[in-house]
DNA sequence: ACCGGGCATGACAACGTTGTCATAAAGACA
DNA sequence: TGTCTTTATGACAACGTTGTCATGCCCGGT
């Protein structure tokens, strides 16, 4: 900047005027610089003009994200891209592997970049820690899970609901039987979509069966190991409820190696890709992460620009998708 | 900084050796601002002391992906990240979504944030505008497509070989007559694998039928119709070759509908998710985005820790992945 | 007791910017 | 013509750090 300054033969305050459009500036002069600028490849230094402005604005945002490359988490990441972007906003983003240290590793790896904000898809039991940065003025949401000891905003998906939308229709279809195969239960939403499970079935007045109920299931083969061990059972349930997408692979991957996949019902919350090519289709209550980190990104800037209201939690619907494996009768 | 070396009554720059872990601060005075950082919650400001040091280094680096959503691209920013938080590194990322123009404005916010490093799946076809970050000290590596009038590192997938490799697999089963569908042919990687078709067909001595190539096929529709088209047509192929994921899905769905997916070959390039949950599983040449992310990522520290070498391209062998739909014999 | 060397500590400037304020030049008005 | 206002420009300090160098202290050797 000093040599454009030297250059163009004006002083380094113009430049940092004409740099940051702002008026007041002969267009002689300002023109020179300009040419200066380009000259000798001049690039503004964003993070040494954060230091002195007064806003102190970073224009970066962190976001801590369960796995970047999880289809569920990438689609959060690029809807909460897309409404940044249009902020000039930049992201940083991590993986934090449902492991509690490494999200507060990256939160604190954030934090000392000074960025504006943060979105966090939870793995941590206590979010009090955070309570520093909040007072620092850093903006904070929570999506896909709700903060524990901590009054933040979230956006999360209505996981009861969907879950009880799908007993619903498991039942209309004649299901009584329904088993449930759900994720590590201290995860937020595993126990959110079990409850709804226990709660629909209460309400269609079902006697829930609790040999049909297995949950701390992670990843597929776990899942098809349990649903093997349930069919060969004494009382085989006619349709599982599976409660999370690797859970709903690992179902689908038994029920085609016993030959049961035209028997028995098969409903995953969740969506999966590909899954209308499989035979059968397989039916879902799809999440919507684009709407979540779109309204996640949204919530965040709004508290940029100042709204002081009480942290409120959003929840976005749940959308059935019905493509065969739901509607199979008993 | 000043309230704790305040309350520590030590100097700032005393403070500044704690916090660094500088050696040469009796463990008396050490104690005492490890404590006043704790009671204050001060937090390092990264940015600013990246501003005063010598090496000028943000710890941050910048990657350009097509879509952050897309799972190619998103295994390649894990692989990434992976190789980063083992330095303590920071990733910045953002998508170009093909588009030129998105891609330079990313490469210039992350250049304003001075990124020690870029990892640029590039969009553009004209890479000289980052010859002044260079001149400036930035590492650049392209992955997946080389870049264009610029001397950079690269790692790329062998695109000719394994499509080489998936038409001698289709000539080994009988297959002569073997549809190649393409993507957007300015796009690098899809030149080189049709291009990698014709040079095979060439070598098993089978004449080109330019009525079985498809190419510019941008979207699994457009790939359906095409494959629709072509298995209508007067002299349908017994295979299909297909250049890209959704090009795969589409013509997958083109073949289910005409019910020829057990008598017409598919063979598509790169992996699909659940492809091998499909009936019939579906054989690819699937490519490694977690070795080229991880590659590109070693390269790039290697330049950061002041290799000077000249740049190289390096490319990354695909993997065939036999699941049926490429072992069905005309 | 004196000197030299090593070690802990601090004062100060500098990194690349921008906010604040002063000043010079130009135009408006009587 | 002289004074007042407006506008363009620049000098300087400050943002939160760390590199450089100076200072003062303690210890061992003579």
């Amino acid at each position: 900047m000093r040599d454009v300054a030297a250059r163009a033969k004006v002083s380094l305050k113009t430049v940092s005027r004409v740099v940051n459009g702002e008026s007041g500036v002969s267009p002689r002069l300002a023109k020179r610089v300009v040419a200066a600028c380009e000259r000798l490849d001049y690039r503004h230094n964003h993070t040494a003009s954060t230091l002195r402005r007064s806003n102190g604005r970073s224009a970066t945002i962190g976001v801590v994200l369960e796995d970047v490359a999880n289809p569920f988490s990438s689609a959060l990441h690029r809807a909460i891209e897309d409404v940044a972007v249009q902020r000039g906003v930049l992201v940083l983003a991590g993986s934090s592997d449902e492991d509690e240290d490494r999200e507060l590793k990256l939160v604190y790896a954030f934090a000392s970049r000074r960025v504006d904000g943060l979105i966090i898809q939870p793995s941590s039991h206590d979010h009090r820690y955070l309570q520093t940065e909040r007072k620092a003025g850093t903006a904070i949401v929570f999506v896909d899970r709700p903060p524990r000891s901590l009054d933040a905003d979230a956006v999360v998906t209505d996981n009861a609901a969907g879950v009880r939308r799908g007993v619903q229709h498991l039942v209309a279809q004649g299901h009584r039987r329904i088993a449930y195969l759900g994720d590590t239960h201290t995860i937020a939403t595993a126990a959110e979509r079990h409850q709804g499970y226990l709660e629909e079935l209460a309400h269609q007045g079902i006697e829930p069966d609790t040999t049909l109920i297995r949950l701390d299931l992670r990843g597929f083969e776990k899942a098809e190991a349990a649903v093997t061990e349930l069919l060969n059972g004494p009382h085989p349930p006619t349709a599982l409820l599976t409660g999370q997408n690797l859970i709903t692979i690992g179902a689908f991957r038994a029920l085609r190696r016993m030959g049961l996949h035209r028997r028995i019902a098969l409903l995953g919350f969740d969506d999966i890709l590909l899954a209308d090519l499989l035979e059968p289709g397989i039916t879902v209550i799809a999440q919507d992460p684009a709407a979540i980190g779109l309204m996640a990104a949204d919530v965040l800037f709004r508290r940029l620009d100042g709204d002081r209201s009480p942290a409120k939690s959003f929840t976005v619907p749940t959308r059935m998708i019905q493509r065969g494996s739901g509607e199979i009768r008993p």
